[in-house]
DNA sequence: AGAGGTACCTGGCAGC
DNA sequence: TGCTGCCAGGTACCTC
């Protein structure tokens, strides 16, 4: 489900209703996620004040006096704020209860999200201390696309979707800003030119910026933190749309796998 | 070192 | 209607 557009979509919805607020316990109905709740986790959140709601790549983090929260939805997860006595249904795996009576509600059918606790700075936390530039960040340019591309032949399309290279960038918008730059999908890394990368840094941070002015994309099932869709998916050019018109050129949209994940591109205007 | 495949887990859908 | 196989927004880890 989620790309950088939808957590961040769910860390702004989320705020508010967190951020000052006291932990007064932490229930867990399936501990098994991607990797187990730490029993630490669950001693340490109750009592603490959420200082800060952060987000790094696709990780939320819950910053507390006493250590940070980190929070990955995998490919299912959803975060919400909901009134702590609401029974919960099946796949809400953990409540994060608020002393306002309300509490933060995760739910994950596919169990591939996250719940960490560190006490050291998340930065230095092992998922994260890898993570390359944030692509909404100054630090995120073509320049840098370029350099770490450079001898490198997998396609294009898993290079932008390395995490060490940029964080936060999915099947979906990793698709889309593509087809925004022009580049074929397929296209070796490192045969792309230092002005095409910066047509695609461009595009990455155009795609994702307007994705979360909308909410984010909702397919099937992904919700913010009020319980409401994102409207993205209206503004796909190329994502799921196999056989439909190009909206530059009229081709019909070509489907292809890469990397093992669904690709989508136009055949005349991607190269 | 880089590239590619596998595994984790559940649910929805197409096809028979 | 019910079964089977395939697909899904992610990513750590394995092998070649």
């Amino acid at each position: 489900m989620p790309e950088l557009p939808e957590v961040e979509t769910t860390r702004r919805g989320i705020s508010p209703h967190v951020i000052g607020h006291r932990i007064e316990r932490v229930i867990i109905r399936q501990r098994n996620l991607r990797w187990p709740i730490s029993r630490r986790l669950q001693q340490s959140l109750p009592g603490q004040t959420v200082c800060c709601v952060g987000r790094r790549g696709k990780y939320l983090l819950l910053t507390t006096a006493a250590g940070t929260a980190i929070l990955h939805l995998g490919m299912s997860g959803s975060l919400r704020i909901i009134d702590a006595a609401t029974p919960a249904a099946t796949h809400e795996h953990v409540d994060i209860v608020l002393d306002n009576g309300r509490c933060l509600r995760f739910k994950d059918p596919r169990r591939f999200g996250a719940l960490l606790w560190t006490t050291r700075s998340p930065a230095a936390h092992w998922l994260l201390s890898e993570l390359g530039p944030e692509p909404l960040s100054t630090g995120f340019t073509g320049e840098c696309l370029y350099a770490q591309s450079r001898g490198r032949r997998l396609a294009i399309k898993s290079f932008l979707m390395d995490s060490k290279i940029v964080a936060g960038v999915g099947n979906i918008y990793a698709n889309e800003a593509l087809f925004l730059a022009g580049i074929h999908p397929q296209r070796a890394a490192g045969r792309v030119s230092r002005d095409r990368y910066e047509r695609l840094a461009q595009a990455v941070r155009a795609v994702l910026r307007a994705s979360i002015r909308e909410g984010g994309t909702t397919l099937r099932d992904f919700i913010n933190g009020e319980g409401k869709p994102g409207y993205f998916r209206q503004l796909l050019n190329v994502y799921g749309k196999t056989g439909d018109p190009c909206p530059h050129c009229g081709q019909p949209i070509r489907e292809r796998r890469i990397g093992q994940r669904s690709s989508f591109f136009c055949p005349t205007c991607q190269h």
